[in-house]
DNA sequence: TCAATGGTGGACCGATCGGTCAGCGAGGTT
DNA sequence: AACCTCGCTGACCGATCGGTCCACCATTGA
């Protein structure tokens, strides 16, 4: 009775993810987006609704990899908890001085949060969500012995987080790699034993 | 022999930057320009180039600013520089989180950095001279011993400098101005003595 | 095999973009 | 006072924007 849809949504909205990954919000056209999926515009906005949503459905499933990523190289046994940190900060640090396409969710932040509802409340949940993750591995490295006994877990995570944040905007600004690497050492000694 | 410019450069500047603060590059078309400074095209192209200039020209003013006033509010005799430093990250969290229009200089790094060589020079040069101010103001805090005598001061700073632009995004995307306190007292805590 | 269905691609739309330019008129020079 | 110079304004330009819509056709059930 029916055709059915040709494509793979999944495999478009990566296309999608990407390419606003690649030019922000606003640089992005549905010409730009087209090109990435190979798609026309029908398909586009049948499937997908108009480029706000394009850019929603992206952020959400870049926030998801972004958490998923984290998890990956964070969850382990209590002991190297804060091996694993280390390796994570310098994993990201790596990754915003090499590359110039910056973070997402940055993008998200600077240029759409506060004009749309439903992206204001992703990125807020993206926030939540890594903090919480952080600080299950930090309650991990203070039950194993790894920081200092006194140690604040949320106050520590909101401060990885932090630093996160900052090392992406400075080593996209153009800081480099290396005073990167003494931002992570600074933040691990105010954590560790 | 010849009409002389009948309006002020550096107050239409001024007003420039305001708009582009407000709403960053992309979002800030020439008509919102016109109107922020009540001058028609031909005389904003006449003093200021185009668009992507009249960009550039805003952001270094920013930076001037963002500088001048950390300047102001961090210099100061050597007893009180950790007391100094505390109430300028609490005064920008405070900023960072009941403001919506965010930085400009972070809007800059989301938006356009890769794509004009001044704009990244312009940033690239913001977070040096931001980072020499920090170092300033630790070096005085570790004569005064106000910190832990063994302080890295340049990697300290650079921390600090990543707090506070970590807390800028953090605070744009609707995390609490309580979290980000905590964040201070992290920072705070892993310099004092 | 043949309508009926609905996904698809792209022509098309009005709006708006950054940027140009010509005519006007203010003001300095003689 | 007459003239010349040049800053100012806003109409105008082609390009491009996000979004709509329709002709086309692959697919399906009868």
């Amino acid at each position: 009775m029916t055709r059915k849809r040709t494509f793979d949504e999944e495999v478009a909205l990566e296309a999608i993810r990407a390419t606003f990954w690649d030019r922000g919000y606003a640089a992005t056209s549905l010409d730009d987006i087209m090109q990435a999926t190979g798609l026309g515009k029908g398909s586009l906005y049948a499937a997908f609704g108009n480029k706000r949503r394009m850019f929603e459905l992206a952020l959400r499933r870049y926030c998801s990899g972004l958490l998923a990523d984290a998890k990956h190289q964070l969850r382990g046994p209590d002991a190297g908890a804060m091996r694993r940190l280390d390796a994570y900060l310098r994993r990201m640090s790596g990754i915003f001085t090499s590359s110039k396409r910056g973070c997402l969710l940055s993008k998200a932040v600077a240029e759409v949060v506060g004009e749309d509802d439903k992206t204001d409340e992703i990125v807020l949940q993206c926030f939540q969500n890594f903090e919480r993750v952080l600080a299950e591995l930090l309650t991990q490295a203070k039950r194993a012995g790894e920081t200092r006994p006194d140690l604040n877990v949320r106050q520590s995570a909101n401060l990885v987080m932090a630093v996160i944040r900052g090392m992406e905007g400075m080593g996209k600004g153009g800081v480099g790699a290396s005073t990167l690497k003494g931002v992570i050492k600074s933040t691990l000694d105010s954590i560790a034993a």
